[in-house]
DNA sequence: CCAGCTTACCCCCCAAAGGGGGTTTTTATT
DNA sequence: AATAAAAACCCCCTTTGGGGGGTAAGCTGG
């Protein structure tokens, strides 16, 4: 029997999949929590084989947590449930450890299959994700970390100058950066960056 | 017995809900929808007296789909069931005519509570929702129709004078405009104006 | 070992944004 | 009828952004 946890804050979410893993008869539910400090509490007793993980939690980025979780304990089986499908999104947390993904509106029989492939060693996505991390990568778009970072200080509303100042580059440096962050994502100027930035999660 | 009907793409949430109001004895469900088309199809038929609506929904935005109900349907009392706590999502919904307002994340019996409010024709808001609405107005921002509008056009990369030619007015009214815009939600340039909008969907 | 990517740097030039100051007219609301 | 708020308009001036060109060192993987 694999033994799960489940991290979501959402709690009528929660006692759904508790229902659901339940009635499968393949796994049973040895712990939930609903931010990732009660998480970090209890972990160590659960000792789960898979933690069902939402992305969009109170306290931290799941995408960070995920990475903490994986450095302290390497061997539970991650698989982050999110409504985010979005490209970097996904990218990131297989990049942080996590053995699948799926998405909140998927088939009940899909996450059942996801915590059975992922208890197994496999590498698990579900359908959507899967056509999505295949696609023609003109739409995936993916940045270097220094990219991320710049995108990041232009979102918040520094200019060339300020950035330079932070970051002790030239600001001649910066606009080359600005000037490739529009080439890259296709934007016409600022103001599109930013929205394209945090629309596909960029940042 | 209340007649509650579900609209809401997440299959996991809507069972999850589905036991919940069953087992209370309080109401009981006499549909789901997983979209604003098959609820439309369908709402007719199930005559509710409580809609439960998420506002993410997959084809349309659930603040146009609430106001179109409510046109149809104006005796169906409107209980939206979201994610989103951002001042502006509340607003809009409570005036296309939503009578009460859930975070997803509330406690179940808060849901149960506010199905039960709405149906005897009372305004309904969990107590996080409650907080917010009450909150000293500095964050919670509201804008005219108008500067909602030039945000949209902003965001999509415009520049003063390509919106001046949209909507025939002045480059100087567009000006006039955006400097307000600036100032109203504290913004330093067009950079965080566009973060600020998207991040309080007030676009 | 060398192609390709990342990081970092530089120039010119003009368009656009942003800060400061205003005015007028229309439309609700009391 | 009075007030307030929204909508529309105008000018000056400085800073920043964006288009167009580049160069070159350093790392990395086939």
């Amino acid at each position: 029997m694999i033994k799960v946890a489940i991290v979501d804050d959402h709690k009528i979410l929660t006692e759904g999949l508790q229902g659901l893993i339940a009635d499968s008869g393949l796994a049973n539910v040895v712990g939930v929590a609903h931010s990732a400090q009660e998480c970090r509490l209890s972990l160590g007793f659960w000792k789960p084989d898979v933690l069902l993980l939402d992305v969009g939690l109170p306290d931290i980025s799941g995408i960070d947590f995920c990475k903490e979780l994986k450095k302290e304990f390497p061997d539970i089986k991650i698989l982050a449930l999110t409504t985010h499908d979005e490209y970097s999104i996904v990218r990131q947390m297989l990049d942080n450890g996590a053995s699948g993904y799926l998405i909140k509106n998927a088939m009940p029989d899909e996450i059942l299959a996801g915590i059975e492939a992922v208890a197994s060693g496999e590498i698990f996505l579900c359908h959507e994700i899967d056509l999505l991390m295949k696609r023609p990568s003109e739409k995936n778009i993916w940045l270097t970390e220094r990219e991320r970072e710049l995108l990041k200080l232009i979102s918040e509303g520094l200019t060339n100058g300020e950035i330079a100042d932070k970051i002790f580059l030239s600001p001649e440096t910066i606009k080359g950066y600005r000037k490739n962050l529009l080439l890259k994502l296709g934007a016409k100027n600022t103001a599109v960056l930013v929205k394209m930035a945090l629309k596909q999660k960029l940042i």
